[in-house]
DNA sequence: AAGTATGCTATTTTT
DNA sequence: TAGCATACTT
């Protein structure tokens, strides 16, 4: 057994020795939300609960992953426990009662890309005017509707005012987009949250169901949506065990229609859940939660929070550097964690986290080039890069030939197929039942004439080959074959896509069945194949939850962070900011600002200015301006006299910000 | 008629 | 840099 009590403060015992009925746990950031969890799974195993009837939501599979890892550490039957995100467990849900959720058994989940294309296709029927949203605009229109439980009118009057004469068209186009799913057996990632609420609605899946839950407990609940806090209400109906965990001011989804309304409304939902509210944080330094709560502080909701290290643990006060340019930058930073690994720190404690992936180049250029191993999170995923795209689509072929978007896809790999002839093509196919031979034998039949016929009997010859290798690995080899010569073709670059190939035959091979993997590409992207270990480069977003000794926050730039297209919105300047508070709590004990001039984004709108967020009242006084322009690529000392941009220690002044304005 | 080359524009965060 | 509209080519 183990000691709880050396591992928890009375608080977090508190929580978690609570085992029956809805708890609440809120709390800042770094004081043990997560361990509470983690050691409340542990108590609950040893004390002879059975794993697998304790479910267990966080927000992505990796964080569930590393929580029953660590209690599995205590106590391996941890490892039975069902872990994973809202999304993983409703695929879950869906494999199992698709006939009551009015599926096919061969259901399969769209990415963010299949939407897209699926809606470009309901659109080309109608759409005439330019003015008309983009594809991509669309969706995000579609997923707000369904994420916020809202109608289209209202989500245009929210956000998009200069569509809202389109509204009528918009809503036809959606009911659209929703009967093509339904008659090619789509399901995109909003509809596994809608489809997963109604079937829990079901008596049938209450009854065999639910019912195995006897206890559920939801992390991050901050960023869960009005559906997601729908589900967690009826998975915890039958017995009401459910713990949820959050920090208000740590909500940085809401751009995807998340809402710190569940967290705050729990306790109404759940009259008498016990709240528990932890105080200390065991992460940080003081100095770095100093700045921390002058950014809450400074907050128009105001938080009721001031984080306080648990042992008053002094250290080094957060300091800021500005650089001339971004390569400046990137040079500077690279040198800095090349010196931190030759003096010994562990490569996976340097994290360097930035608002937008794009702001990561140059240093991954830098590092790049001085090979310092690195992993990038967030961003552009591995898997949505085109050509990766296309071999996936290859195999989802191979697998289910009425995938009518893979199709699409595959027909215009050939030269001389595009929009017209694609369509033709699957036309004819369209309503084809039964196995891979009776499409190939559509693709052979003489309908089509030259180039064409050529180019189709070679892929019903693959497709036919494929279809019927029962190994994956093996399968994915064929696919390869199929592909090489429109790969060479199509990409310059082809050599250095090449690798990715081999990471993704890796994934292929370790994958249980074609459904696994193709769900788990979609649902639970792989973020990246390259080695493991070496620095950490990440999104602020996909930082969440996460912590490291020194964490470098890159690009301060106003317009970059907070980012411009918030500016105008007083709610996602709010988050922009929450945004800040949760990158400055990823710190144990050393957090370093950095600035880059721009000197060509774009002619009109170099962000040049510092963030807005270092002028926050206190802020300026938490952090150590550092030698501005002290150090540039050429090694020189000292570039010149800058106004305003002196000495040691100097506190940041409203003239540091001005300065920048004019001509460097 | 359909496909493709070219040049313009907008360019966040993610399950 | 990708996606889209437009003009050009087959
Ligand atoms: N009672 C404790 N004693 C010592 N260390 C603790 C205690 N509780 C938590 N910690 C440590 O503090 C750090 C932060 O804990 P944890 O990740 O659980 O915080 P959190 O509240 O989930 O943070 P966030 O809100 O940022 O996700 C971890 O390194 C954890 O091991």
């Amino acid at each position: 057994m183990v000691d709880l009590k050396a591992q928890l403060n009375e608080a977090q015992l508190s929580a978690v020795n609570t085992v029956n009925g809805p708890v609440l746990v809120i709390a800042g950031a770094g004081s043990g939300k997560t361990r509470v969890i983690e050691y409340r799974v542990l108590r609950l195993v040893e004390e002879g609960v059975d794993p697998s009837s304790i479910l267990l939501l966080t927000f992505t599979r990796e964080a569930a992953r590393r929580m029953l890892e660590r209690a599995a550490g205590h106590d391996r039957r941890c490892s039975r426990v069902e872990g994973g995100t809202f999304h993983s467990f409703g695929y879950r849900l869906l494999r199992r009662y698709y006939a009551s959720a009015g599926l096919p058994e061969n259901f399969s989940v769209m990415d963010e890309d299949d939407a897209g294309e699926a809606i470009k296709r309901c659109m080309d029927r109608s759409v005439q005017d330019k003015r008309f949203p983009k594809k991509d605009t669309v969706r995000s229109i579609i997923s707000a509707c369904v994420n916020r439980s809202l109608s289209v009118e209202e989500v245009l009057a929210g956000d998009y005012r200069h569509f809202l004469p389109f509204s009528g068209e918009i809503s036809s186009l959606r009911s659209r987009y929703c009967d093509f799913k339904r008659k090619n057996g789509y399901v995109d990632y909003d509809d596994i949250l809608v489809l997963m609420k109604a079937l829990l609605e079901k008596e049938e899946v209450r009854a065999s169901f639910i019912s195995s839950y006897r206890f559920v407990m939801v992390d991050e609940f901050q960023d869960t949506n009005r559906l997601q806090g729908e589900i967690t209400r009826l998975l915890a109906e039958p017995h009401g065990n459910v713990m949820v965990v959050g920090d208000d001011a740590q909500s940085i989804y809401g751009f995807r229609g998340a809402s710190h309304r569940n967290i705050m409304k729990f306790s109404e939902v759940y009259r008498g859940c016990k709240i528990v509210k932890l105080q200390d944080n065991y992460r940080s330094t003081q100095p770095i939660l100093d700045l921390a709560n002058s950014v809450l502080r400074s907050m128009e909701n105001k938080y009721d929070k001031s984080l306080v290290s648990a042992h008053s643990r002094d250290g080094e006060r957060p300091a800021f550097f500005m650089f001339g340019d971004a390569y400046d930058e990137a040079c500077w930073l690279a040198s800095r964690l090349e010196e931190a690994l030759a003096a010994g720190q562990n490569p996976g404690e340097q994290a360097v986290l930035f608002r937008s992936a794009y702001v990561s180049i140059p240093l991954q250029a830098e590092l790049g080039r001085r090979r310092v191993a690195f992993r990038v999170f967030g961003g552009m995923k591995f898997y949505e890069a085109a050509h990766i795209k296309d071999a996936v689509c290859l195999f989802r072929l191979a697998h289910n030939p009425s995938d009518e978007l893979a199709w699409r896809r595959v027909l215009k790999m050939n030269d001389g197929v595009g929009e017209k002839t694609s369509e033709r093509v699957i036309s004819e196919i369209r309503h084809c039942r039964g196995g891979m031979r009776v499409y190939a034998s559509i693709l052979r039949s003489g309908k089509f004439k030259g180039g064409l016929k050529s180019a189709l009997e070679k892929l019903a010859f693959f497709l036919e080959k494929a279809s019927s290798e029962p190994d994956l690995a093996l399968r994915f080899d064929m696919i390869l074959e199929y592909y090489a010569p429109f790969f060479r073709d199509r990409f310059d670059d082809w050599h250095l896509r090449n690798g990715d190939f081999t990471a993704l035959r890796e994934i292929v091979a370790h994958s249980a069945s074609a459904d696994e993997l193709l769900a788990s590409l979609a649902i639970d992207p792989p973020q990246q194949c390259e080695e493991r270990g070496g620095i950490v480069l990440s999104t602020i977003h996909s930082a969440k939850g996460l912590e490291w000794d020194n964490v470098y926050l890159i690009g301060m730039q106003d317009g970059v962070f907070p980012s411009g297209f918030s500016f105008e919105k007083p709610e996602e300047m709010e988050e922009e900011q929450r945004l800040f508070y949760v990158a400055i709590t990823r710190a144990r004990g050393r957090l370093i600002l950095t600035f880059h001039r721009e000197n060509a984004r774009n002619l009109l709108t170099p962000f040049n200015r510092v963030s807005r967020f270092l002028e926050l009242p206190g802020v300026a006084d938490s952090i150590d301006k550092e030698d501005v322009f002290s150090w540039n690529s050429a090694g020189r000392r000292g570039r010149g006299a800058y106004p305003g941009c002196g000495g040691e220690g100097e506190a940041l002044d409203d003239r540091m910000f001005d300065f920048l304005d004019g001509e460097v």
